[in-house]
DNA sequence: CTGAATCCAACGGGATACTG
DNA sequence: CAGTATCCCGTTGGATTCAG
């Protein structure tokens, strides 16, 4: 991950904890509310290798943007869920989503 | 530049556009209106090097945020200002730069 | 003044196999 | 089920020097 704490400008704070391969994706798996176990990311993103998948979530976790819940129950649960910072990312997420339709129409 | 015709989901292309060490910067200085000269970004970003801020210039230019534009003049003079696709950028970059304050408070 | 050329280090991401 | 452990590789960023 990017440092924060070498950032030149506050909106790269917001950039080094969103950017990262497949950050994007799990919070917007994240975004509905439900919590969501390991093995759910790993359906939905079938190409993201396990430890990449366990260092996004670290560093997403370590950010405060989610939350891991371990229940020790055999066999293990372990849950994902968004934090109340994680959720102030999603109106920024969208207006990325918007903003990245019309600039594909432009360009493409 | 990460590729943004792989990305995963569409958000991920606006990440792959400034994405970038320096790439924030670069829009933030250019986001008041005023075309800006090469020597501009070297005095006010003095760590970036020559081939890195090129490289970041060519990079948003592809992209099509900002223009260059070459007056061939003794010495030679340059400008670059951003696009109407790069202006798009600004509340992105606002609404990210407002998260990470209230994000920088809690953390810190 | 606005870069280009060369060489190099660091980091993020990945393939594969294995484990509490 | 939810990860670790190793080894590997490409991309990004950087230091330094040179040029139109």
């Amino acid at each position: 991950m990017m440092d924060p704490f070498q950032a030149h400008c506050e909106m790269e704070v917001t950039l080094a904890v969103i950017s990262g391969k497949w950050k994007a994706d799990i919070v917007r798996i994240l975004s509905e509310g439900t919590p969501r176990r390991y093995g759910f990311f790993q359906k939905n993103l079938p190409e993201v290798t396990p430890k990449i998948l366990t260092n996004q979530l670290r560093e997403l976790e370590n950010a405060g943007i989610l939350t891991r819940a371990i229940y020790p129950e055999v066999p293990v649960r372990v849950e994902y869920q968004l934090t109340e910072a994680g959720t102030g990312l999603l109106p920024i997420l969208e207006a990325m989503e918007r903003w990245a339709q019309s600039y594909t129409k432009k360009f493409q």
